[in-house]
DNA sequence: TTCGTTGCAAATGTTTTGCACCTGA
DNA sequence: TCAGGTGCAAAACATTTGCAACGAA
């Protein structure tokens, strides 16, 4: 990967990340940096997303539901996803990076990573 | 939902996905079946699929890397996607739904069911 | 006859990309 | 200076949808 350079943008973006944890997609992300820098464009979004997804600065949500979202928060966590709202909302469980131990059995590939998601119904859309 | 009825178009998706153990995307499974229906629609491979998963006929896979994937192998499983060719293998692993209740502790809503998706080098890629 | 299903094509929604210009180091 | 970053617009992709015709029950 080639050497990065400052952009206000890519700061920007993180910050704006860090300040949420609504993991919101890239289009209300980039609604929201507009605010204060005008002119930044869709495809900047996209690009630094990507680009912060891949050095691990931010992490990429793809429920498969709707469009990917994003998170800042790097503390290693799970997510829900609500199947009523979409919503979707960080879990304060314990770790269970065990599971990669029984996945690796009967298996001669080398697994590095997984992602889990839960889904449900958020506490909000049961009371409604 | 309505009540069904039968389509040769929707009875051949099914009995195609069953056949096939790669995990094909919509497009591929399109070309198969135009083999014996050249008239079928991508549309139609579309909605059913949509259907099919909705039913619980089939299982819809979505891994954050490329199109979505069907599997036809309604057996509990977890998948394994590779970094390097994108390729997705079933996991034989033993049942971890053990981890929905860790994951509904501190959390109010209601969880219903969950994904887990793992990530490395398969054993093909790990030769080349 | 009814209503779910299909083929076709157009539209949608999301994400990526080419290119000329701009900017940080 | 120069490679990386940006804005803009067009393109690429994956998926969905409107509609008139078709087909199962």
């Amino acid at each position: 990967m080639a050497i990065l350079k400052y952009s206000k943008q890519r700061e920007s973006i993180k910050a704006f990340l860090i300040t949420r944890t609504d993991h919101p997609t890239a289009d209300t992300i980039y609604m929201n940096i507009r605010e204060k820098y005008p002119n930044i464009s869709l495809g900047t979004v996209y690009r630094n997303l990507a680009l912060l997804s891949d050095i691990g600065e931010i992490l990429k949500i793809t429920t498969g539901e709707g469009p990917d979202r994003f998170d800042g928060n790097l503390h290693p966590h799970h997510h829900f996803v609500c199947k009523k709202c979409s919503r979707v909302l960080d879990l304060n469980m314990e770790n269970i990076d065990y599971i990669m131990e029984p996945a690796g059995k009967n298996f001669n590939g080398q697994i590095n990573s997984y992602v889990t998601y839960f889904f449900g119904i958020c506490e909000d859309c049961l009371k409604n």
